[in-house]
DNA sequence: GCCATAATTCGCCATGTAACGAAATAGGGG
DNA sequence: CCCCTATTTCGTTACATGGCGAATTATGGC
């Protein structure tokens, strides 16, 4: 019962169930998150803590650039979870547009994201 | 996108799981609810309309009584969620003690356990 | 029609949570 | 070794949410 009322609490949230969605693909840095969301830096490490602690993503530090990505072998409950996802979000125009953004993100160096995200 | 945090959030607490996974083998009158969560009546009539608003839940009045089920023809998200819960809590705990005490709650006339509600 | 009562709505309080900026931490490059 | 910078942690603030009791609504029995 904890481990289930953890899980739905980080999805809880609609900035954490896009940034689920966004990893449904590829794995993603933090401040390509951050870019897509248009969140504080702050904020979005805490979403990220909050869906790492219910086993929904795993991270890896390469450098100074944090990865995050669904788990290679995620639980029952953490892929039950991720298809609910996948089968009912596949079609929603958020995170269509979400895609998309992450596509041009993706094309951006990761060194140029940063200093833009300074600066504002 | 919004119908579906309307349903996580109406997932994302434990007393509200717990009316979900006690209607999943039949209907309940709100009395019994109440007496199987042990809180006050306003507080589940709203824990109530919160499963109903999102369609995780239908009413049917007889009486004085008002009776909770799950829709007969829920739509997909709503069936893949209740899906869910019953393949993650099947085992739990706190659902099987429920299950436990809502069959002794079921042997009590439903007049006599409201007038019982009331001096407590 | 009036009373008793099951359930809901309302108003309030306490707690939880999402957001931010500032400060701390950790890793790479000079 | 020190600085630069990506990320996290911390402290604060505003708002959302869960809980209760009192008042309200709706139904059945007298």
């Amino acid at each position: 019962m904890f481990q289930f009322m953890t899980v739905i609490k980080a999805l809880a949230d609609a900035n954490r169930v896009r940034i689920l969605c966004a990893l449904l693909g590829q794995e993603l840095c933090v401040c390509q998150i951050i870019e897509m969301l248009g969140l504080a830096p702050s904020t979005v490490s805490k979403h990220l803590s909050i869906l790492r602690q219910a086993r929904l993503l795993v991270d890896r530090k390469e450098g100074r650039w944090m990865y995050y990505r669904h788990p290679d072998r995620p639980n029952a409950l953490v892929k039950r979870v991720l298809s609910l996802l996948k089968a009912s979000l596949a079609d929603d125009e958020q995170m269509q547009a979400d895609r998309d953004q992450v596509e041009n993100i993706l094309c951006i160096e990761k060194g140029e994201l940063c200093r833009t995200q300074k600066k504002t």
